[in-house]
DNA sequence: CATCAACTGTACACTACTGTCTAGATTCAA
DNA sequence: TTGAATCTAGACAGTAGTGTACAGTTGATG
């Protein structure tokens, strides 16, 4: 609760809107409560963002740039081959709980329609990303569509669904799922 | 918003709430919504049920019974091959939006510890289900693991994450995926 | 057709939150 | 050290929701 600190600076406000976002949803972040876990009055608020609401679109941004960041200006994960590259950002994904914000972010789609856009940009820039990669294995068509969407979901899914499960344990299925979506040594055995 | 109803039965009220629910999740449950939906004043509300809370504990009951039910209590799945009761459970619950009420209750949960533990329950029902499957199919271990957690994950992340894809289109992905999944004539190539 | 349970609107007191204002405290830089 | 910029608490009015009370209306059934 009471953090000791005497003023609270923007990225002050700004870090714990985007806990409490992650914790319990956008319903949740409002002023009140944010001044509360910072232990002070809400006052200042108004002095740093010029309506909750404002709040709201600035946490947007923030996670829509950060988030599409990782994928576009990596350079690293350029030099690496598909199989390593989605190696890579599962790992990366599950070690920093980048999909922890992703449950709210979508609940908030849900009810803005503002919102859903952004939301929806944001989800087609990583489709974009992992479909490019598993193109490059030689899928083609819906195959490379399935495969890249049950990527994603899986990514997004992870951090709300099996939040009760370990990191360690986690961790130990990524080789397996990079296997299952990148392997294409087998044919299709479509059951009618 | 008005229908016509001149009186509303408890039906009436959950009907609305369950709809409420899916658009935009639990926060947006309120007595008063619920009345202007129904075109009617809210004190009728509380004949039929003891509090706002009440209601969200009876939503979160119905839920988890429903889906579950659509699970074990039906006879024609087990007469079907594994591959088969996939795909079907896949079409079922692509065709009913089954999942359009997943994201409410996972972010539901993410709020309150009791409905977290009911989802937990309700995911671990599923979980168990589509990992018999796969185990008939001769899966074990790990592997195991993450072909039923890949199904599930997309399961419920469908309706939230692909609201923008036709129906048609997402049906047509069906044996793609089916086919991904439980398809075991390959063998791991595992990425460091 | 009378009656009783099932519902209705209106009114009230309460809480939680928003945004605005003001006078004052703190910090920093010249 | 002084002044401006940055932040603070506290008070205020306004909105939206909750639950309670109660007298009145409706409709199905004996």
């Amino acid at each position: 609760m009471g953090e000791r600190k005497k003023r609270a600076s923007r990225a002050d406000w700004f870090e714990v809107a985007l806990r409490v976002l992650a914790e319990d949803g956008v319903q949740a972040v409002k002023v009140e409560r944010l001044a509360r876990e910072l232990g002070i009055a809400r006052s200042g608020f108004y002095w740093h963002f010029k309506s909750r609401e404002d709040l709201r679109k600035q946490l947007l941004d923030y996670w829509a740039h950060e988030y599409t960041e990782i994928l576009s200006d990596n350079p690293e994960l350029r030099t690496l081959d598909p199989r390593a590259r989605l190696t890579r950002i599962a790992e990366t994904v599950l070690e920093h709980g980048l999909s922890q914000y992703d449950l709210s972010y979508l609940a908030w789609a849900s009810i803005d329609v503002g919102v859903a856009r952004q939301v929806r940009k944001v989800i087609d820039t990583r489709l974009d990303y992992i479909q490019a990669a598993l193109a490059e294995l030689g899928f083609e068509g819906q195959e490379l569509e399935m495969r890249s969407r049950t990527f994603v979901a899986y990514e997004m899914a992870q951090a709300s669904l099996y939040a009760h499960t370990s990191k360690r344990k986690l961790r130990g299925l990524i080789p397996y799922r990079i296997a299952m979506i990148t392997e294409s040594r087998w044919k299709f055995q479509l059951v009618s």
